[in-house]
Parts: C-alpha cells; structure tokens; sequence
DNA sequence: GTGGTCTAGACCACT
DNA sequence: GTGGTCTAGACCACC
C-alpha cells in the first residue's frame, strides 16, 4: 500500500480497515488479521500497525482478546457511524458543487434519484 | 477572462454563459450583451465571439432576432438539459464515491435527504 | 489454622478471637468453648491456648467462672476499645493516603459520607 | 523513580503526574516539563514518556501546544474528578475493611471524625 | 528548542 | 501462536 508521506500511517491503515469494515470486506465480528501479518501486509513497522489497532479499538471499532485475536464490532451503530464519518466529505463536495450551479434541493434530490435509477 | 490554451476558447467562453444560465445570472428570456461588448468584454477576437453565439443559438440555448439582439431561451428543458451537462460529472463522481463505501440507493438518497435538511 | 511462625501463636490466637468478638461471631455474654476444644480446634497445645485465654482475661476480653466456663465480656466499652485497636491501622493508612493525593479533613468526611451513602 | 515490574510503566508515571496535579505540585495551567526532560526524570525511553503524555492529553488531563509545550489542564472539573479517581481504591479498601471488622456506617463516620481531629 | 511519528529489535503475559 | 510494552535511535513539522 502507498501511503501519503503528509498524513500519520497509522492514520492512513486505520481507514483503510474502516473502509473494509464500511464495504463489508471485512464482516461484522470476523477475525482482523494479526498484527504482525498486518504489518507485513502494509508493509509497516509491527508499532506502527499495533498503533493503528489500538486506536481503532479505541474507537470501538474492533475489540482485542489477549492472546486470541482482533474481531470486527459487532454494533451496528458503531459500523453505521463509520459510515457516516467516511462519507461526510463526499456529501457536503457534492451539495455544495450543486448549488454553485444554480441547483435547488428540490432539483438535487430529483437529479440524484435519476442517476441511480441508471 | 483567463483562458485554457489547450481547449478553443470559443468552447470555454459557451461554457462560461452556459455556467451563467444555469445558475440564474443571466435569466430566461433576458437579452444578452451585442456580440461587440461580449468580445471585449471576454477579450476576444469578434470573430470568436460570433462563434460560440452561433453554436449556442444552433445548441437552442440562445436565439437571436435580427436588429434586436440575442436573447436567452425560454425553454425551460433546454435550461434543465443544460444543469444535467453541467453537473453530471458531479454526480457520478459522489454515487460512485458513495457506492465504493458500501452504500446502497436508499442509503445514498436518505444521506442526501438528511445533508439537505441542514 | 495457619499460623505465623515469627510471632507467638498465643498472639495470633487473641487475635482469631477478637475478631470474632468484634465481628460478632461471639456475641457479648456468650459462652467460649473450654479450652480443650479450642485447643484442638486451633490444633496447639493446651498450654498455648491457656496462656491466649488468661491474657485475653487479663485484658478484660474474656471473664471466667470457676467450673462453668468462660464468657466473653458484656463490657461495651472493652469491646469497642478492642474495635478501635483492630481498626486503627486501616484508619491511619487511610487518612494519610487521602491527604497523600491533597485532600483536606472536610473532603475526607465528605468523601466517606457519600462512599457510606452508596 | 522505582516502577512496579507488573503494570505498565506509561500508567504508572500517568499515575505519578496525576498524583502531582491533584497535589497542586503541578499547578493548573502549568507547563509541564518537555517529554525529553521527563524521560530522563522518569528514567525511561522518551517513548514511554511521549506515550504517558499522549494518554494523559486524551484523558484532557493535559493540554499540548506543537512546538511549544504541554501544560495543565485549567478545568476544574477534570482536577476534581482526577482526585476522585484516585481516592476511589482508598476509600472502598477503607470502608470495606472496617465494615469487615464489624464496624457500622455511623461509626464509620464517628471514627475518621475522631482520627481527623488528632 | 518543542511534540509527533516511524523503525528495528527485544521481552513479557496470555491461551 | 496472540497482543502489549519497552528501548534505542532516527527524522519530521512547528515555533
């Protein structure tokens, strides 16, 4: 994986995980890789990969048990609000591109329901 | 007005009173500026200037009345045909960002329901 | 019973004893069993157990009647003079933990009122 | 300074800098010494150190400024609520230890009352 | 100077 | 095996 040399790794292999679990890459509960497979995998420092976990546990994304493994929440919520975190940028890109052009909610709505009818 | 060197300036200069139209700063029916002030105005060659009011009055987002001037069309599908070139890219560019995260139409559209209400 | 070997069995007997008193699991007034019974019960020699028992009298703990048997004393204040011996430790270490982390004596009681509350 | 071999080295020089702020050693709204300084103080690797700081500033015991320093936090919320967190192990160890000797609420209180007045 | 991040390699406790 | 911690030494961005 290539990562950008102005943004903390860490911080870039964290959303790559969320982005899994966002996607369902990786499934609600399912088993996270080691660390140190993970590590090899992005190609990392062990530290810099275990940070990344142990943030993302933090966040409650993923839960530790010693000597076993990582998994996936299981919450719902937690997956739902990841989502919602990811695609706030994207959302808010687009309105506002929209409405540089003249386009009114009522107009949004009804382009954006035309496009994924395609 | 600056200029892309590597598209013909008659293109940017449709785009630019295309972009005018679309977002209401020149209105429906509203009479546009002689041929003359336009070229001055943007910087032009007169000739340039004809060019792209002949392709937009062919385009119907214009027409033209001898001895009067031109004016703005009054059709208001060409006006929304002209929204849908103008913002296609925007929207592709978000459904396809929006489905690489993982959501589905009805997610995208309540995502978008819920971005608009604020 | 597991005993100490650096400090005298007696001792640790009295101890086993007190806190049984102050616990309650010997009311005030109630009858001690004979000194052969506790004897084997703690599993020392009878002349051990004597010796716990006449200084526990001697301390006013225990009172004995010739040919009955041995009582533990109905004398509150020796009971709760005996709490306060037991208890004194806890209550010191506490005190000077609290005002190890800076807290003031009314914080203190504060404290312990509303630990007591709960 | 000595560390217990058995709990991470970051949580107990947490402890030890918690313990300083709670105490008024470390003012509120004071700056702490530099991670360099510290780890040498401390006696252990600058990462340990940094790590103790960042765990510290996620609990909004500290605060830190990039290329400046770290100070104290200046809520007095967080100060109140770190004395609690500390005291919290003495006094249920206190209270617990007493109620198992058989002493009642009351005499709980009475009892850190009279040793308060020493 | 300051804090923040990364790597390399080691040891530990847990299962 | 697993995750968790620690050290040593390096580089970076900020002020």
């Amino acid at each position: 994986m290539k990562f950008n040399p102005t943004v903390p790794i860490y911080l870039q292999i964290m959303d790559s995980i969320k982005k899994d679990i966002v996607t369902g890459t990786l499934a609600h509960g399912e088993r996270v890789e080691s660390v140190r497979v993970l590590s090899e995998k992005f190609g990392v420092n062990l530290n810099t990969m275990q940070r990344a976990c142990s943030e993302l546990e933090r966040e409650g994304v993923i839960y530790t048990q010693r000597g076993v493994g990582s998994f996936v929440t299981e919450d719902e919520k937690v997956v739902h609000s990841l989502k919602q975190e990811m695609c706030g940028g994207l959302v808010d890109e687009f309105i506002n591109g929209m409405r540089g052009i003249g386009f009114t909610n009522n107009e949004i709505l009804k382009t954006v329901e035309e496009a994924l009818a395609k």
